[in-house]
DNA sequence: ATCAATCCCGACCTTTTTTGTCCTAATTTC
DNA sequence: GAAATTAGGACAAAAAAGGTCGGGATTGAT
């Protein structure tokens, strides 16, 4: 099943929230946990592999919290996926041959790592901040809908 | 983690190996299993979603098995994907709306609905014939790397 | 008509992965 | 020092994937 991971839709609204707070605003765990209906631990690990990756900064402490490390603006869907998860492979070969027992009779690999490769690209142009006016978009949407009824 | 099943890798294998056999020809299960050492009752359930999915033609009894219902030419790699492990979804919510606890609070639905639908059509790219011509290319790869060494 | 080869399919078990919980530091502010 | 907060390991529960078994149906050969 070619799924997101419930932990990467976590990040990604974690990172959402975080772009639209205040300029230099720490934001908890605990508040996003509460707001978006998260188990908290469970969302403090995402946060930590975030901020691990760089895509986060953390403050400890009370008055602590998290925010953005960087603006948005240069994210892509791929940082927070791999931040979170590893590198993105498409096959589990790519880590460890001797984990496949097909690899000697294996006659799609090299293809497979082609298109994973191109995948990779293709994931790298899905910006964050589409996210972002997305929601303009459905606002507007709504508005309209509203005119209309 | 963002990877092929091995349902998927399977069925990948019997479609490209089928597409090589002699026109007309058929495959059986069995055969299959053996040449990529694959567990024969899995290998099975796959044949038989790709025959639904009318990929493959399947035959009965004896001096029967399987074969391409359609030349690999005209497949890309979502049909077998989606013959396999059901229409492709990026999020739960797609199917089961309840099967989310942040569903209601969810501020990530419509952008990764997007990216799903683009997504979509982008795996729609990945024809299936290259992993024919991958494999050529291969060849010739090695026979540089023999005229080299 | 019988038999062997083969596909079909549901039920079940096992392993792996994902998700969630608990508990104990370490850090910072008040 | 107490409270709030991040960091992170260990573990439990749930879900998904992978694999196995057994019974049935269809076909071709003898
Ligand atoms: S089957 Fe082939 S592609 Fe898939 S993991 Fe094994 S070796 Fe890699
Ligand atoms: S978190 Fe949002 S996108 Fe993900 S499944 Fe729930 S509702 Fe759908």
């Amino acid at each position: 099943m070619l799924r997101l991971s419930k932990r990467v839709e976590y990040g990604l609204m974690a990172v959402l929230h975080m772009d639209q707070a205040d300029e230099g605003a720490w934001t908890t765990a605990a508040e996003l946990a509460a707001t978006y209906q998260i188990p908290a631990e469970l969302l403090g690990k995402v946060l930590q592999a975030l901020g691990r990756a760089g895509i986060l900064k953390s403050a400890h402490g009370a008055k602590g919290g998290y925010q953005l490390a960087r603006p948005m603006d240069e994210l892509v869907l791929c940082d927070v996926l791999e931040a979170i998860e590893g590198p993105f492979r498409l096959v589990r070969c790519q880590e460890e041959p001797h984990s496949c027992d097909q690899y000697e009779v294996c006659s799609i690999r090299e293809p497979v790592l082609d298109i994973q490769q191109q995948l990779l690209e293709y994931l790298g142009g899905f910006e964050l901040k589409a996210f972002r006016l997305k929601k303009r978009k459905i606002n507007k949407r709504q508005e309209n809908l509203c005119t209309t009824n």
